[in-house]
RNA sequence: CGGGGUGUGGCGCAGUUGGUAGCGCGUCUGGUUUGGGACCAGAAGGCCGCAGGUUCGAACCCUGUCACCCCGACCA
């Protein structure tokens, strides 16, 4: 990609309302724009990030032979009454002609159970997984952290469907380690823990993964030894690591960035949803669902991944591997730098070429900061004397000179 | 939803006791510059969130309303 190409500007302000991190450095790195409260634009360099989130996430679920779908934001009012959430207050309504009522989907429990329900009759089509990333909608009583809480905001969403609890377990057990490689390729593995947390009606405990940081929004009390939490909200029940039994937990603030249910039969039951087991007998499907937030996780790598110059994306999501910049005036070096843009974009390796002559090597480099692409490759008549290019990492302070031939 | 704060060129902000709006960044022209956000000269760009009211006169005072931010509550 050629800067000068690339719609959204660098931004040397950004408004002092917006105090969180995240908001900040991607609102001034053009990745994103807020159009009000929880609800954003996604600009060329902040959908880059968010499609690679996606993208890690859908490998790993069709790694694991979950279905991708993709079910509708609206969905008409009845459903929730079926279920009887349709007080939910986080609820968006719309009305349609005739005065049909519509939602807006905060999640798809409604949709996705009567939709499996027409397809699975019989043990033999479960287990089955089917999963969607789409934006969901909820009316949050406070938008708030850039985009850690939105109004809308994207979601992966997957939901299993099964013959049994022992299924069901199995599955449920399988995620955890799905989603935990997810967040090792996220980069944020090290700071994401399993952490326990209220189970609503139907199970003991859900289990939610948290990714440590000082701006998370939840109290989490953590077990050093095994690397789990406690999320604060069932502290008062449950005093000691799951695990281990160990009462010395320390007290933390996470992002929640993944949540996993047994659902069990909560919603098989409402709709009615029964297959028919070896014996030929009518029984009702075990559920579970799996949550997690691409738009979230960016924000929370934002959060994790900066200094005081600007954002430092890891290498899987970065929305190009390279930031090249050409210094000087000279002819020779920016033909040489448009020489190795096209050759590396031709040999599949993600540039940025900040082709924009008239700008002074400061300013572009407080640009490279603040966008924060994993490697800076500078081109300059020093470097040309040399046969060489200047390489260096956006995590580190040194840099060195590289042949131009390795690129060429 | 409770408490607090803020709405002024595209962005960030200032605006005194009420007298008809200014700065920085950005943008445009011309020239000089180029290894850490260059400089000079010139220019364009504003129903002062919106609606009422007070006043000879309102960005400023009053009422209402909308939006945004922070703290709290809420949060499958």
């Amino acid at each position: 990609m050629l800067y000068s190409k690339l719609f959204g500007k660098t931004s040397k302000t950004v408004s002092a309302d917006e105090e969180s991190i995240n908001a900040q450095y991607l609102i001034r790195g053009g990745f994103i724009n807020k159009q009000m409260a929880g609800i954003y634009n996604y600009l060329p360099l902040g959908l880059r990030v968010l499609t690679k989130i996606q993208n890690i996430i859908r490998e790993e679920m069709l790694a694991a032979d979950a279905n991708e779908i993709l079910m509708p934001s609206l969905t008409q009012e009845e459903s929730y009454k079926t279920t009887g959430r349709d007080n939910m207050d986080v609820l968006f309504r719309s009305e349609g002609h005739g005065g049909t009522k519509y939602v807006l989907n905060p999640t798809h429990e409604e949709v996705v159970t009567p939709l499996v329900q027409r397809y699975v009759f019989s043990y033999q089509d479960l287990p089955l997984g089917v999963f969607q990333i789409q934006n969901k909608y909820r009316n949050e009583a406070r938008a708030k952290s850039g985009i850690l809480r939105g109004r809308e905001f994207n979601m992966k969403d997957l939901y299993s469907f099964h013959t049994d609890e022992a299924s069901l377990n199995e599955y449920y057990e399988v995620m955890k380690k799905v989603y935990h490689k997810i967040y090792d390729r996220l980069g944020l593995g090290e700071l994401t823990i399993l952490t326990y947390a209220s189970g609503g009606a139907f199970s003991r405990y859900s289990h939610e993964f948290q990714t440590l940081c000082a701006v998370g929004e939840d109290t989490i009390f953590t077990c050093e030894k095994c690397k789990i939490g406690i999320n604060k909200e069932i502290i008062s029940e449950q005093t000691t690591c799951p695990e281990c039994g160990n009462v010395d937990l320390v007290e933390k603030n996470g992002i929640e960035v993944g949540n996993i249910f047994k659902l069990r039969t909560k919603f098989s039951s409402a709709f009615n949803f029964k297959y028919s087991d070896a014996a030929g007998q009518e029984q009702l499907v075990e559920m579970g669902c799996y949550g997690m937030g691409p738009s979230r996780i960016m924000g929370t790598l934002v959060e994790v991944f900066h200094d005081d110059n600007g954002i430092v994306w890891p290498e899987s999501v970065a929305p190009f591997k390279y930031h090249l910049i050409a210094l000087g005036k000279e002819d020779e070096t920016f033909e040489m730098a448009q020489k190795l843009y096209k050759t590396m974009t031709a040999n599949g390796i993600e540039v940025l070429f900040d082709d924009r002559r008239e700008l002074t090597a400061g300013a572009k480099f407080a640009d490279a900061d603040l966008l924060g692409l994993p490697v800076r490759m500078i081109i300059s008549k020093k470097t040309l004397e040399k046969q060489s290019v200047e390489i260096k990492k956006r995590n580190s302070d040194q840099s060195e000179l590289e042949p131009i031939e390795n690129y060429l």
